[in-house]
DNA sequence: GTCTATAAAAGGATAGAC
DNA sequence: GTCTATCCTTTTATAGAC
């Protein structure tokens, strides 16, 4: 039996369409049909549809451990190779969208120009928890990093590989544009562990 | 005297407003306030809306050398330093704009989800004349770079990481997002330089 | 080529019964 | 909490005079 709450169907729905068209490109209307709700209920429970977003936003931000590392991470315990795990995991979701896949937090980032502060807010925690995510392996392996390295910006900057890697994988329609980030992060990697082994 | 045709003022206020609003939030009576013309005059240069965002990205395509290269490039002569001075604009940019500037094309092509093929070749196209300019620095670097190196790839990485920095820094309304993302970058190019140097 | 008026549809949101 | 009906605005686009 279906025991989902009206909310849960709308953010459910809402995390589907809102990645598969956009959030403007998404009306409520189609909330409605795809949930099978009427409006009362919908707007019983999201005053507005900006409400439905932060819903949307929140339940990534609770969701990243179980939706994506945990999927990700589950046969993997080198933490460097975790971080290549994770991108993998991308990689898939790329392959298997016929390269249309658009990062969820990274297509509203920038669909939405003019974000509510609890919106950008929700929008800025996404990343900081998957950055914090990146950080934690990057603590994990020592010194294989050089100990100069900042850490906090090393994360940072795989999370911009992979938006950058998926953004121009989407606009090409080609995968390749992806795996050549990826690759170059991972020349950056070796070039670190070499500096690292060199100065021990 | 104003000789702007009313297909050159059209494009001339879509390229400010979907950049500052986004295409979807762009409406037609919105270009038609800012240019002081009536729809009969824009719907007679363009049969839709859709055609104005084809004359946007052409116009960005025919003017990256004037509106991008030529102006960061003025006075910068090594080709990695003209890499990093391109780069420095697009900070500037973050600055000017209260960390609220978006690349333009990076932007349409993650709010677009679902373009005309015409409209994503060009995007497609405009990425692609930008990795070509950073690629034609990364030729005329010559030997600094390792030969081995992909130069096609690698040209692509300084795009993804101004698209993931540009993103970051307007998420969370800091520069220094944009920053992290080059200072690594230019680790990177250390490494590689070094590198090359090592295996000469 | 440009003007005004307006069509036709879709959008977010609300009212009031149940 | 959920139902149906509908309001009101915005949106893209067109018609037909000038």
């Amino acid at each position: 039996m279906n025991m989902a709450s009206p909310r849960d169907k709308i953010i459910q729905a809402a995390m589907e369409l809102f990645w598969l068209k956009g959030y403007n490109s998404t009306s409520v209307a189609d909330l409605l049909s795809r949930t099978q709700l009427n409006s009362g209920s919908l707007y019983h429970v999201f005053p507005s549809k900006q409400d439905v977003l932060i819903g949307v936003l929140e339940a990534y931000r609770e969701g990243i451990e179980q939706m994506l590392l945990e999927p990700a991470w589950g046969q993997v315990a080198d933490p460097i190779e975790k971080i290549f795990a994770l991108l993998n995991g991308y990689r898939t979701m790329i392959v298997e969208s016929d390269c249309t896949y658009g990062c969820p937090i990274g297509s509203l980032a920038l669909e939405l120009h003019e974000p509510d502060p609890r919106v950008r807010e929700l929008l800025a925690a996404n990343f900081a928890n998957w950055t914090a995510a990146i950080e934690r392996c990057l603590d994990a392996a020592g010194k294989r990093i050089p100990p100069d390295v900042d850490k906090g910006a090393l994360a940072q900057f795989v999370l911009t590989a992979m938006e950058g890697g998926v953004m121009q994988a989407r606009t090409h329609r080609d995968v390749a544009y992806f795996d050549r980030a990826v690759t170059q992060l991972r020349a950056h990697f070796e070039l670190l562990e070499q500096a690292a082994k060199a100065t021990a």
